[in-house]
DNA sequence: ATCCCTCGTGTAATCGATTCCACGAGGAGG
DNA sequence: CCTCCTCGTGGAATCGATTACACGAGGGAT
């Protein structure tokens, strides 16, 4: 391939002035800039990217380490940050820690051995030595969706207390009164958090939040089955079933399915991250909507800010509820268009 | 950041010795070693990946570009890909062309300019001058899922062929006989061959393809929506619908729950491309799935064969139908475990 | 005792860019 | 006419690793 010196002796003068050609230096003569050009078009030379990032210590390049790629909240948020940081002249290196501390942790090293230039992470525990290390190490970082606590890094993420709130008065006001939860790992800050706003929702209802209707998941399907068999089990199962994400309510209505049951009239179902199975899945389930989009975006700013040394602020965006029929609530009538309701991916 | 000259002077050697104890090098001195290892130890030290990179002229990354990532196919597929390669002691970056050939060829460039040792490509379109000059251009690669006729690229996809037929059959003797198909593009293989599969195997039952029942669509959810509502606005429409991939067929879903019909009851849907969700959907669809996972793995074996010199053959994997309600039939009785059919994520 | 190998180590070249510095030519100003 | 700037250019250092080559010490064979 190529190099800078090929071009310079094909070009007829030194690689110094063949760089700042490619660079847009002011000083060349435009005789020197045309000859440049033109061996540049003949050999099909490309500079090389490894060497310039060596020489100028800047990659141009964003780490996203996610938990789980397979679930489609964070295939979109992979995506809106990988749109953002190109609109911005960065690549994006994405790592998929599939929910698995040292697999994150391996990402996390692998990409600073690559010296990216900054790193997005939305960690999938409480905070493994690494990622400390990480973040006091001077690279610069952003955390988005869940964070660590403790540590000096700014958080973008979404607010979901309010449509919690919207969702138990909904579910309140159809008559629900034994409302159950599939939790997330307490590990992680959306794994604690959504069940502390679903209990402090229930609190202004006056409902409680017992102990056997906080189920134990690990924001993977599986464990919404499993956790879903158990609140079935109970002698007094639970009259609705809140999913901490989207793919424990895939794995809950795998349950609820197995069993011969259906929803809403047997068990109600509603889930955290909405998605757009959603309204084809039968039934159609009530979700609370990220805007998962516009978090990545702020996500990508937010670091690039930090790369530049500007020191960006957390951001909370609002999450929204979005009714559907999985709830017993007839919902948006049926006859119109029941799309109207809930956001498709942005094509 | 503590580079090798740090280490080499707080161990109180050379750089070339402490590079010899980084890399294994048998020539080394207990002694050495050891206060090598105390020194990288003590400042922390992890080699700069872009520096070795520059002089072993080896990256171990992998590129994968491909057509969408929001497509829980491709999903899948970046998933295995990345868990093969990193087994096999290489990172993976992600290009997502979002079926947008000149957002394609942007990631092939950028990829190409980070020097990744191999490349492994879902093509958009028939064939941009960018791609075929990479692929002349001595870059190993490989196709995966889709192709390129008439370059001299190893190619692992997997066949719907047999799956397609078997497919025909199942709606045949549900006793349909107008069938339609939305298609692909024609620039892709995938587009061309699964209309090519549908005309063949309808032949064979004595069943015509008129043009009206062929739609065009682009592997996006939107055309699958349009292409539907021109099927039903057709004099006779059709009595099933068969989407080339699976977004397809969730706008097919949208467009017919928008008119209030039903599915199978007024209009009877398959897909190609199996994934979770279509277990949930209402009805559970009828699909065609590919052993996606496989897949990736043999793409990246292939690709890292490329990489140390081999010439890997090409590999087609047998698709298989999973028949769900979506066409009419009974399917596996809904009281038994309806999810003993279908393949979920790997999780 | 001499010679030769082997072993451990260091010096320095190298990868492909960027960029500081020096230098010569040419124009402007005194 | 001389001096001083500016401009365009090239030489060479540099980034952080790897590795060819040279070299000295030590051990075994003769």
């Amino acid at each position: 391939m190529a190099s800078i010196k090929d071009v310079a002796a094909e070009a007829g003068v030194s690689v110094a002035t063949v760089s700042r050609v490619l660079n847009g230096h002011p000083s060349v003569s435009a005789q020197a800039r045309t000859r440049v050009l033109a061996a540049v078009a003949a050999l099909g030379y490309r500079p090389n990217a490894v060497a310039r990032s060596l020489r100028t210590d800047q990659t141009r390049t964003l780490g996203l380490v996610i938990s789980d790629v397979l679930n489609p909240y964070f295939t979109e948020l992979a995506r809106s940050v990988e749109e953002e940081a190109r609109a911005l002249g960065y690549s994006v290196i994405i790592g998929n820690a599939d929910e698995r501390p040292e697999l994150q942790d391996h990402h996390v090293t692998t990409l600073l051995d690559r010296r990216i230039d900054g790193l997005l992470v939305s960690p999938t525990d409480g905070g493994s030595p690494r990622m400390i290390e990480a973040a006091r190490g001077g690279t610069p970082m952003v955390f988005v969706d869940r964070w660590i606590p403790g540590v000096d890094v700014p958080v973008v993420r979404s607010d979901g207390r309010e449509a919690v709130r919207d969702l138990v008065a909904h579910l309140h006001g159809l008559g629900h009164r034994r409302l159950a939860i599939i939790a997330g790992p307490a590990a992680t800050t959306t794994g604690r958090e959504r069940v502390d706003a679903f209990r402090a929702a229930l609190g202004e209802f006056g409902l409680p939040l017992p102990d056997p209707y906080i189920g134990q998941g690990d924001f993977q399907a599986d464990s919404g089955r499993r956790v879903t068999e158990g609140f079935l089990d109970l002698p007094e199962p639970p009259e609705v079933v809140f999913a901490a994400d989207n793919l424990m309510a895939l794995g809950a209505l795998d349950a609820v399915r197995a069993r011969g049951l259906r929803v809403p009239e047997d068990i109600a179902l509603a889930a955290f991250d909405d998605i757009p199975w959603f309204v084809h899945t039968d039934p159609p389930v009530t979700a609370i909507a990220q805007p998962t989009g516009e978090l990545g975006r702020a996500a990508v700013r937010a670091l690039i800010d930090r790369i530049e040394g500007r020191r960006p602020e957390s951001v909370a965006l609002p999450a929204r509820l979005v009714v559907r029929r999985s709830c017993g609530a007839p919902g948006p009538a049926s006859s119109a268009s029941p799309a109207s309701s809930v956001r498709r991916s942005t094509s």
